[in-house]
DNA sequence: GAACCGTGGTT
DNA sequence: TAACCAAGGTT
């Protein structure tokens, strides 16, 4: 790399560690080091909303301090405690970490990145993201707000991992990674970019002109133009409030997510439950000639 | 690599 | 109001 692009990313990082220090959002994940914790927040952000995170986050851990205590219970309890913030399926796999770990490293979460990812839940992101956040490594991490912020610091890179990897500090790492997804959370946001107060404005090539890529819909399976994910949730919501009675019959379930219930809907509805099985939600027995439907 | 997986606020 | 969007992962 040239000299004058050396010096300039080292303003980009002078910059940005600064206006972190003033205006970074000061959420409760961050003010631990405990892998569990970290861990916990990661799984419940991924693919929504740090107000949302927020809402959920502190109860969940007061109720499962650590690997330990949620190793523990089932797949109902994790599930009344997930309500709300979607995507049931991270709740499983968010129990079984916490089996293996409890039960196969001594309750300690793995420190490489490739042990990582090879845990339930975690992927390419999430393992960065604990490598950096829990164990302070120095590794750079990418998500939608980061992946943002690059495409438009350094529109003629094509591989955001990789420029994340060349443009990361020396050191406050945390701090850096951090402060990007506060960036782009708060400043750099996809529709109308906040050009005027981006402590970066003098050094982006694309501001006060950023075009944002139109991109199309894709067309989801449902019924009645309503996707099936949501009636999955509507049926994981309703066993979590079938509170004692373990069961449920399916044409019951059916008329409870879906008022004009009828018999062509049967086939649909024993389609989504098995695929709630398959993913560990759900468990489907017989019961009196019909199908009934409850927690693992 | 495309399809699938919740929930609810914002525009 | 319909469409978009949100600290991704799995198959």
């Amino acid at each position: 790399m040239k000299n004058k692009a050396k010096a300039s990313l080292r303003l980009v990082h002078r910059k940005l560690l600064r206006w972190y220090e003033t205006s970074g959002r000061p959420l409760p994940w961050r003010k631990t080091r405990n892998p569990y914790k970290i861990l916990v927040s990661e799984i419940m952000l991924q693919q929504t909303q740090v107000s949302r995170v927020l809402q959920h986050y502190p109860r969940f851990i007061k109720k499962y301090p650590n690997f330990h205590s949620l190793s523990r219970v089932g797949v109902a309890e994790v599930l009344r405690a997930w309500r709300g913030l979607g995507y049931n399926n991270r709740a499983v796999r968010l129990l079984n970490l916490a089996r293996t770990v409890d039960g196969l490293h001594e309750g300690i979460l793995p420190r490489s990145i490739e042990h990582l990812r090879s845990l339930p839940g975690i992927g390419h992101y999430t393992a960065h993201a604990i490598a950096c956040f829990a164990f302070g490594a120095k590794v750079p991490v990418v998500e939608t707000n980061i992946g943002r912020v690059l495409a438009r610091l350094f529109p003629s890179r094509q591989n955001v991992w990789e420029t994340a990897g060349r443009i990361l500090p020396p050191r406050r790492v945390f701090e850096w990674n951090q402060g990007l997804m506060d960036l782009g959370a708060l400043i750099c946001t996809p529709h109308l970019p906040d050009c005027g107060h981006c402590p970066l404005r003098d050094l982006c090539p694309t501001a006060h002109r950023v075009v944002r890529p139109a991109m199309k819909k894709r067309k989801e399976p449902g019924r009645n133009g309503i996707p099936n994910r949501i009636y999955r949730g509507k049926i994981i919501e309703v066993l979590r409030n079938r509170n004692g009675r373990g069961s449920i019959a399916a044409e019951r379930l059916g008329s409870l997510i879906k008022p004009d219930f009828s018999v062509r809907d049967r086939i649909w509805l024993r389609g989504l439950l098995r695929s709630l099985e398959k993913d560990g939600l759900v468990r489907v027995g017989r019961w009196r000639g019909g199908v009934s439907v409850s927690f693992p």
